[in-house]
DNA sequence: CTCTTGATCTTCT
DNA sequence: GAAGATCAAGAGC
């Protein structure tokens, strides 16, 4: 018998302002609010946060033509091809010319569930956006999307109403700055990546 | 449950 | 030519 969620009732929506500061504020703040793109999508339950300082980053090298995006002003999606195969999407934070974004890793999904099921196949809820790849699948988000603004259509991020337990962890599937604990979750959920293992924080 | 592998685009060496 | 902000399927335990 699978479990009834019903469409929960949006908060504030989130403008491009809200993204206008530091990526390790805006990364924990995600987590809760909900996005949607064309209606379709979830509650943010694991982003991880990467600035033009840090090697692990796509910026850290300087502008090519994949991450121009980062290096523009913030609120808009910068989508990026990973492996050859998937899609990723991040939003670009604080200022114009720092290259700062946080990559959305997994949301809990509430509204458009039929359609995110057709998109990704034969598979069961928890499975739907439980990583980057898996959400960009989910939401029909490609290149397309790329440098598309925040808070207009079609997409559409809204405010969480309370502040939620927030766990962190060292960021997955990297190499370079692999010890920084810039990964952040929604404690105690189950659609996650990964799960946390490491260390709980109630900060922001 | 864990481990291995193939798929194959963009960037850097 | 190699590595990478990944995923799914298959083998083995």
């Amino acid at each position: 018998m699978p479990e009834i969620r019903k469409p929960r009732a949006p908060g504030r929506l989130l403008r491009r302002k809200f993204f206008a500061r530091s990526v390790h504020e805006v990364a924990p703040d995600l987590i809760g609010a909900t996005l949607l793109v064309n209606g379709v999508g979830g509650v943010i339950v694991e982003v991880e946060a990467y600035h033009h300082t840090d090697p692990a980053a796509h910026s850290y090298n300087g502008p090519t033509q994949r991450n121009a995006i980062m290096f523009g002003p913030p609120g808009y999606l910068y989508v990026y091809r990973s492996y050859g195969i998937h899609w990723c999407m991040n939003f670009v934070c604080e200022k114009e010319g720092s290259a700062s974004a946080v990559l959305l890793r997994a949301i809990e999904p509430t509204n458009g569930i039929s359609a995110m099921r057709r998109r990704r196949g034969l598979h069961d809820e928890r499975s739907l956006c439980s990583g980057p790849g898996k959400v960009c699948e989910a939401l029909a988000v490609t290149n397309k999307h790329n440098g598309l603004a925040l808070d207009a259509a079609p997409i559409a991020i809204y405010a969480r109403r309370e502040t939620p337990q927030i766990v962190t962890g060292v960021r997955i599937g990297i190499t370079k700055a692999a010890d920084k604990p810039w990964r952040y979750g929604l404690a105690n959920s189950k659609f996650v990546s990964k799960p946390f293992t490491t260390a709980t924080s109630t900060d922001r």
